[in-house]
DNA sequence: ATAATAACGAGA
DNA sequence: CTCGTTATTATC
């Protein structure tokens, strides 16, 4: 039944009228009457017999194809229970919006199939409870790690073609990993990727090794510049037509489009952003996610799912093969790893440091800042000094800069500690240029203030744009083209030359050969947010970055801005984001926090807030937090329960909204497990 | 949303 | 004790 109300999560029994009977196949949208109203809803199921007494007919099915396929629709009821959310939800974000004329293009030819897998035990191959496809096997499930060499030798069934793993060579446990995917096997795997890597090229050679064992594969990206360059990659080496993308930028027609392409088994391999998540692929061998720390990963809308998660439960629920692989490891990646569910791919260390860029660290300090050569007051010399140098080798140089607006707030002009309200300690932000700074968070004007540290009364803006740092970056380095990609324009790639590029963070266009230097500027204003995963997304961008240095031993230079005794720098310097991936989990751990637990935050007004969480009959050892302000006057507190504790607490909650929105409660209150922001 | 149903209270 | 009104609840 397709609507949102959660006391209505379930399914209702309808009689199929002898007209619609041949259409009436699981997986179609239908119309039903329902509490005196039409209604959309799924066919999920067709039964001989029903408990209800008396059943209506089934008004209408809207079209015969059979949009949900039985994978899929496993995958959203456990992605709906995950989230404590309604199948209704998750089924808006699954199957995109019917588009008339481009299901009579695609239909015309290919009727869906709904074979099973090989050797899989569709469907009812759903794993007791226990397993969580995010970590810890409850019990003595065995992990699906990439297997050894030695294991895997002759192990091959009957003369498949081996795919060449190409540049899968340079991890220790490449080739195998794609010798499983080959053989259909359910290998997990964290991919750490090295600097200088063609991630997409990567992506590709894996699904080719899918294919080439006759299954299908499907993969997530963050942003439509990713898109691309996979979709490039894979033609290159599938040859065209073997795939489709899928992405809600593509607009309503090509998506659905797409989507049908998919699900009629016109393609089996399917890639796209976080809408392809769910896509149908027939015979599906092989998900995966490339930077999974990419906050569009995060779908925001309810029951507001996480691709990895998506992508990690599909896996568990269809003995699936797992990629999940960035340049920075997550915590959520480090946990796969920790608990056994995935084994690392990652070079060896020698590998590592041959293609590493030069990096290195220089103070933000202010007096820095007033090199006479530099020209302009945000570029410390050695920063200065190393862009020169690659521009005088005839090398590009990349600048990334925190996007404007990133961090509206204000900081002392001399001793650059963040600005805070008197009253209430948020965050100050300047309204216009000229303005006086007034509070985020309680609106009150700050006309005269005045720096606690340092007694200093001027403020300036905690980070520049994009367009102002091109500007000052081109008065300093004259007669050198200046080319800025971000939010309104972004730039793929960029000649080899010499060359000046500014750009925002996930923005940064690959050059031809590879910069000759890459700065990481105002690193400051994104270590200094008061976020839990600060330092993960700090190094999280560097490394991006950073990886489309040329390595060091052909003159690639990274300088970042930052103290280098910080961790998430030290591991930017060292190129070990598993180190810190593992420092940040501990840490986690430490102070409860996700993915060491799980969290729900349950926002609204402080009534609705409080009597849901009063009718939510949560596990023994849950910890209820809060409350903390959220905007608009309402309220959020926050539920922990450990990890063994989560399906429960997302039941507990569920049935909760359940019962305020079958008493019609007013105040609608959002629930969100494991929301990407904490505080 | 709306209809069936349970709960309630006033007047006979 | 019954009728009319109002809260409650299920909706195939």
């Amino acid at each position: 039944m397709d609507v949102p109300l959660p006391h209505l999560d379930r399914p209702f029994d309808y009689l199929v009228p002898e007209a619609l009977d041949a259409d009436a196949r699981p997986g179609v949208r239908v119309k039903v009457r329902f509490a005196g109203q039409l209604v959309d809803g799924w066919l999920l199921e067709r039964a001989e017999s029903s408990e209800h007494p008396k059943l209506a007919y089934l008004e209408k099915v809207v079209s015969p194809v059979p949009v949900l396929s039985p994978e899929v629709a496993r995958l959203a009821r456990a992605v709906a229970d995950r989230y404590a959310g309604s199948l209704a939800d998750v089924l808006r974000l699954a199957v995109p919006p019917r588009h008339a004329r481009a299901e009579k293009a695609v239909t015309t030819d290919t009727p869906p199939t709904d074979e099973p897998a090989p050797g899989g035990t569709e469907p009812d191959g759903i794993p007791a409870d226990g397993t969580e496809p995010d970590g810890s096997p409850a019990d003595g499930t065995a992990p699906g790690g990439v297997p050894s060499e030695a294991a895997d030798a002759g192990a091959r069934p009957g003369g498949r073609a081996e795919v060449d793993p190409r540049g899968w060579r340079d991890y220790p446990a490449g080739p195998a990993l794609l010798r499983a995917l080959t053989d259909g096997r359910p290998a997990r795997a964290v991919w750490s990727a090295l600097p200088g890597e063609d991630w997409a090229d990567r992506y590709a050679d894996a699904v080719a090794a899918t294919v080439a064992g006759g299954r299908g594969a499907v993969v997530v990206v963050a942003d439509a510049r990713d898109l691309d360059r996979l979709d490039a990659a894979l033609t290159a080496v599938l040859g065209a037509g073997r795939h489709v993308r899928l992405a809600a930028a593509d607009g309503p027609a090509r998506r659905y489009r797409a989507f049908l392409t998919a699900r009629t088994g016109g393609v089996d391999v399917v890639i796209g952003t976080r809408a392809a998540m769910f896509a149908p692929v027939r015979r599906l061998g092989l998900v995966a996610i490339w930077d999974d720390g990419d906050d569009l990963h995060a779908e925001p809308r309810a029951p507001y799912p996480h691709a990895r998660d998506v992508l990690l439960t599909r896996a568990q629920l269809g003995d699936i093969a797992a990629v999940v692989g960035g340049y920075a490891r997550t915590a959520e990646a480090q946990l796969l790893v920790e608990t056994g569910w995935a084994r690392e791919v990652v070079a060896d260390r020698a590998v590592v440091r041959a293609r590493t860029p030069a990096l290195a660290p220089t103070g933000d300090d202010p007096q820095l800042a007033r090199d006479p050569g530099a020209a302009s007051a945000r570029l410390p010399s050695l920063a200065w000094t190393t862009a020169r140098d690659a521009l005088r080798a005839d090398l590009p140089v990349l600048v990334q800069v925190p996007r404007r607006g990133y961090v509206p707030s204000v900081a002392c002009a001399d001793c650059r500690a963040p600005a805070r309200c008197p009253h209430c300690a948020g965050p100050l932000a300047l309204p216009s240029a000229q303005g006086t700074p007034a509070c985020r968070w309680c609106g009150r004007v700050a006309a005269a203030y005045a720096c606690p540290e340092c007694g200093g009364r001027r403020l300036r803006a905690s980070v520049t744009g994009a367009r102002r740092t091109a500007e000052e970056l081109g008065r300093a380095f004259p007669g050198v083209p200046v080319r800025t990609s971000g939010r309104e324009e972004v730039l793929a790639t960029v000649p080899g030359g010499a060359g000046l590029v500014i750009a925002t963070p996930g923005a940064e266009p690959v050059a031809e050969g590879g910069y000759g230097a890459v700065l990481l500027l105002d690193s400051w204003a994104l270590l200094t947010r008061a976020d839990l995963r600060a330092g993960e997304e700090a190094l999280r961008r560097w490394m991006a970055a950073a990886a489309l240095a040329r390595p060091g031993t052909a003159g690639g230079r990274v300088v970042v801005v930052a103290d280098g005794a910080l961790a998430p720098v030290q591991a930017l310097l060292r190129w070990d984001s598993a180190w810190f991936a593992a420092r940040e989990l501990a840490e986690r751990r430490e102070l409860g926090f996700p993915p060491a637990v799980r969290m729900a935050s349950v926002t609204g007004a402080a009534e609705a807030v409080a009597d849901l969480l009063a009718g939510a009959r949560l596990p023994g050892d849950a910890e209820v937090l809060g409350p903390v302000p959220a905007d608009e006057g309402r309220e959020r507190m926050l539920v922990r329960v450990p990890r063994s504790r989560a399906a429960a607490m997302a039941e507990a909650l569920h049935a909760a909204a359940g019962q305020r929105s079958a008493r019609k409660a007013p105040d609608p209150v959002r629930l969100q497990v494991d929301p990407l922001t904490l505080f």
